[in-house]
RNA sequence: GGGCCUGUAGCUCAGUUGGUUAGAGCAUGCGCUUGAUAAGCGCAGGGUCACUGGUUCGAGCCCAGUCAGGCCCA
């Protein structure tokens, strides 16, 4: 019988499967959105819409995506999508940065030998970066992530390349490009300036000097002594002697003057007696190094005077406490030289001989190596030499020719950045950053940034128009550079590699003769020109927003600003997002982590778990800190995707058989209805504000509160009775379809921006025929506040209530909450509540009782157990024809037998 | 070594201008249900708010320092 009856209950139906099958059901629904051409239709749809431009920066097209480009461009879809369904007009226009070192190094590997001229590298490099273009494409889509992935730009386009040079002629034309002398690590081997990617450490002999500079009597009078001193300088590289043009100290460091076979000299006092045949003992006097500033020597074996300066690299690590100085070749030395005005003087050629400009004849033409031992014989000759040592050091070595690599200045063309330092800084003021600590990072960086040295002496990239003389005269004008860039933006850029200097200088109207500059131009410098080839022509100026990671304060966001101040005068975006790093449990980097030492890309997640739980990662963390990660935390997210699914499911399983053009009008809805949808508007309006403030994890969080409390563990709970045993058609089922409906739809908007593929899903489960992501947001209705008392009374007593039926429970008086009936003492709640208190208690019976204070009491519920329903009572059983049933089940059963 | 930032239950997050016994969801444990069932419901346990010191009648919140971690420099 009980059986029979159980076929006249409304249970749940729906084909939406409880197993997401994500790594499945996602593609399918990908190839359906890419058949449709969603994205475009998109626009289309808002086309009236006000424009949101977020301009997309370009990762590395190098490798697989990982997870640091799953969180980036996750937060970026999530932005794009919540904008679209805000209603915003949202093209976006992925890119990616094609150019640079690390391809060039791995294309150098695979071509060995063969890598010797600049069209055959750069056609490799060029193959190589559309190969992973390709496959990053392919990666980024898998994540759901609608753009325009048929056009995307590429900083290696011609067009993109001509925009970039366009940009360099603007600065040009503001005079703020000028040619210097800087040192660069050389391979003389490849003869070419190196990067630190290409530099390979191993052990090396070295021959060590420890020389004698005499001071300059004129010095004497300052160290208080009358007789000869010298200051004792110890270098490893004894070949850069001949560019010695000055000596540093510490400014704190102890110096002691010290007297030893008749001779004075000077030597830090934590270093003296590690000297190599030190036998001085105790030094005669000791000084600051600050009191030695600008005491002058003659050079060692030049007609030569120098001073002593006071710097903070030096150390008494190792040495004598004084480090000998040569601008031309060292980084420290340079720096130091710019400081005090020393010339950058670097006597040295391509293949790493001496010039004239040594200015020892016997020297020139020798490899620095071979000079080493020479330079010693000199300082000998010279009763110079103090002391020498042949010892072993890890030194830099050339990752390709494997030679010992020297640092050598060449001429590099900069930016001065002061030009238009204070303008910039200004502009940063005009952006909104997100976090806000982010105004002071890239403030830093742009504060304290050194001219921009915009050359490098690399093949693949965009070459830097210079012309030379035979006199070594740049000739570089703007609009020289806007007519390289015309022609590029017809040729490419291999054009200038590949055609003859003298046709070149023909085509531009130079005078015959030159020489052409085979430097390219920095790549933070195509990936920072993005706003003009890509927000300038193909989106709109300035981008409302930037959205990549906290590094890029001092690359691509700083890039960005500099050269857009410097051609338009102002910044090229209104707010700049920054989000954290992805990090191991433990908050270390992925890299360092014992439970990630591979890189974990992106697509091995994605096939394992589906790209919406990926997003719902995402969603879940607060972006703007470090962000971990980690299989635990993936489980955690699953379950709560469950939470989200289960419940759409049981909406969709409870609205079997709506026709949603016959919902029931607000004036029918039972209180319980009215609350819940007004539960609805609450979270609408949280949910809103959050997407508004990019804040996602609040949207993330109130969803899922939302799901598994108000619906899951109450409405959907309490309602059960109603929707499994009333009538079919009855007013009260009717009217909770209708607010499952409207929550349902309001909900599957809600997440779409989260989890594409199942809102898409669900969404086309209710019988849409259009795409979720053609939808808007829903409009935040009135929420709950009014009723804010009376349900804050009866959720709290609803909680009293269950704490007492599970001690009944604990006590075997009763199974399910159905069996019970409770007695509630002393509550406001007065008669006409008591069906509804029946209600969401899920109780047979209530009984309400004055008393002074509130008290809670359960028994088991009497009368009859109706078959149907499972509720008891005293009127159950009344019926002839059905003498298991109560009058509600009676009624509903003979609605559905009209004729019985 | 310097600049910027972070540290609240096992996990992810709340925590108003300092103000009762620091909250939520998930996870865990125990029970119920078997009409959301590779589901659902209930109850319970779980925190030295990184640590130390200070300001205050009162500090998770303010100040100083320490430790751990991240990004960027050197």
């Amino acid at each position: 019988m009980a059986v029979e009856y159980k076929l006249t209950l409304q249970l749940p139906k729906t084909d939406f499967p409880m197993k997401a099958d994500l790594p499945i059901r996602e593609p399918k629904l990908l190839e359906k959105w890419k058949a449709e051409d969603l994205y475009h239709q998109i626009l289309e749809r808002r086309k009236n819409g006000k424009p949101f431009i977020l301009h997309d920066g370009p990762p590395f097209a190098n490798g697989d995506a990982h997870m640091g480009h799953a969180l980036n461009m996750t937060l970026k879809d999530m932005v794009l999508k919540s904008k679209n369904m805000a209603g915003y007009r949202v093209p976006f226009i992925p890119g990616w940065d094609c150019h640079g070192l690390p391809i060039e190094h791995k294309v150098m590997k695979e071509l060995g030998d063969l890598a010797k001229d600049p069209v055959t590298i750069r056609q490799n490099c060029e193959a190589y970066a559309r190969k992973y273009i390709e496959i990053q494409r392919n990666q980024f889509e898998r994540l759901g992530v609608l753009g325009e992935w048929q056009k995307p730009y590429l900083t290696m386009d011609p067009s993109y390349e001509a925009d970039v040079l366009r940009t360099l002629a603007t600065i040009v034309e503001k005079g703020w490009i000028y040619q210097a002398l800087r040192p660069v690590y050389w391979s003389t081997g490849c003869q070419t300036a190196l990067a630190e990617a290409e530099i390979e450490y191993s052990p090396k002999m070295d021959l060590s000097v420890f020389a004698k500079f005499s001071v300059l009597e004129s010095s004497l009078s300052k160290l208080g002594v009358s007789s000869s001193v010298s200051i004792l300088i110890w270098t490893t590289t004894p070949w850069t002697l001949p560019a010695n043009l000055g000596v540093a100290a510490g400014a704190g460091i102890a110096y002691g003057l010290y007297q030893q076979n008749g001779e004075h000299f000077l030597a830090a006092t934590a270093l003296a007696a590690s000297l190599p045949g030190f036998a001085a003992g105790e030094p005669i006097q000791v000084l600051k190094g600050i009191d030695l500033e600008g005491i002058e020597y003659q050079h060692p074996f030049l007609n030569r005077q120098g001073k002593v300066y006071t710097a903070d690299f030096v150390t008494t690590e190792t040495g004598t406490g004084f480090v000998h100085i040569a601008p031309g070749h060292g980084r420290d030395d340079y720096q130091l030289g710019q400081r005090v005005g020393l010339q950058t003087l670097s006597p040295v050629d391509d293949r790493g001989c001496l010039t004239e400009e040594c200015g020892v004849a016997d020297l020139v033409g020798k490899y620095v190596f071979k000079a080493n031992p020479m330079v010693r014989d000199l300082l000998r000759n010279e009763g110079k030499l103090w002391a020498e040592q042949e010892f072993s050091h890890d030194y830099p070595h050339c990752w390709r020719s494997k030679t010992p690599i020297i640092f050598r200045s060449v001429s590099q063309w900069f930016i001065d950045v002061n030009g238009f330092r204070a303008e910039a800084l200004d502009e940063i003021k005009n952006v909104t950053w997100v976090p806000t600590w982010g105004e002071n990072r890239i403030r830093g960086a742009v504060e304290s940034r050194p001219d921009w040295c915009i050359s490098r002496q690399r093949t693949w990239g965009v070459p830097l128009p210079v012309f030379y003389d035979d006199r070594g005269t740049a000739v570089l004008t703007a609009g020289q550079v806007r007519q390289v860039a015309d022609i590029v933006e017809e040729k490419g850029t291999d054009w200038w590699f590949k055609t003859e200097a003298e046709e070149i200088a023909k085509t531009l109207g130079l005078p015959a003769g030159l020489r052409k500059g085979l430097d390219t131009i920095d790549v933070w410098i195509d990936s920072g020109a993005s706003h003009a080839a890509v927000v300038k022509r193909r989106l709109s100026f300035p981008a409302d927003l930037y959205l990549e990671g906290s590094d890029q304060h001092r690359g691509w966001f700083q890039s960005s600003l500099l050269t857009s101040v410097a051609v338009w005068g102002t910044a090229p975006y209104k707010q700049v997002l920054t989000n954290g790093f992805v990090v191991d449990m433990d908050g270390k980097k992925l890299s360092k982590s014992d439970a990630y030492k591979k890189p974990t890309d992106l697509l091995s997640f994605v096939n394992k778990f589906g790209a919406d739980i990926l997003r719902l990662w995402v969603s879940s963390q607060d972006y703007r800190d470090d962000v971990p990660f980690s299989e635990e935390i993936f489980t955690r997210v699953t379950d709560s995707y469950r939470t989200v699914r289960n419940t759409v499911r049981i909406l969709l399983g409870n609205l079997s058989g709506f026709n949603p053009e016959k919902g029931v009008d607000r004036s029918e809805w039972s209180e319980i209805d009215l609350y819940v949808e007004a539960q609805l508007q609450d979270l609408i309006r949280t949910v809103l504000g959050a997407y508004e403030s990019y804040e996602f994890h609040a949207v993330y969080h109130a969803v899922i509160r939302f799901c598994s409390v108000d619906l899951s563990a109450f409405y959907v709970d309490v309602l059960k009775d109603r929707m499994y045993c009333d009538a079919v058609s009855g007013k009260r089922r009717l009217a909770a379809q209708t607010v499952m409906y409207r929550v349902l739809e309001s909900l599957v908007r809600i997440i779409a921006p989260i989890m594409p593929y199942t809102a898409e899903e669900t969404w086309l489960m209710m019988g849409k025929k259009e795409s979720i992501h053609l939808q808007l947001f829903p409009e935040a209705g009135e929420g709950a506040a009014h009723y804010r008392d009376r349900w804050d009374r009866l959720i709290q007593v609803r909680s009293l209530v269950n704490e007492h039926l599970e001690k009944a429970r604990q006590q075997k008086l009763i199974g399910k909450s159905l069996e019970a009936q409770v007695t509630l003492r002393g509550s406001t709640f007065q008669e006409n509540d008591r069906e509804l208190l029946q209600e969401i208690f899920i109780v047979s019976q209530v009984r309400l009782e004055s008393a002074p204070t509130l008290s809670v009491e359960v028994s088991p519920a009497g009368g009859l157990k109706c078959v149907r329903c499972w509720k008891f009572g005293e009127e159950n059983g009344k019926h002839a024809e059905h003498p298991e049933l109560c009058p509600r089940c009676t009624e509903a059963v003979l609605a559905l037998n009209p004729d019985s």
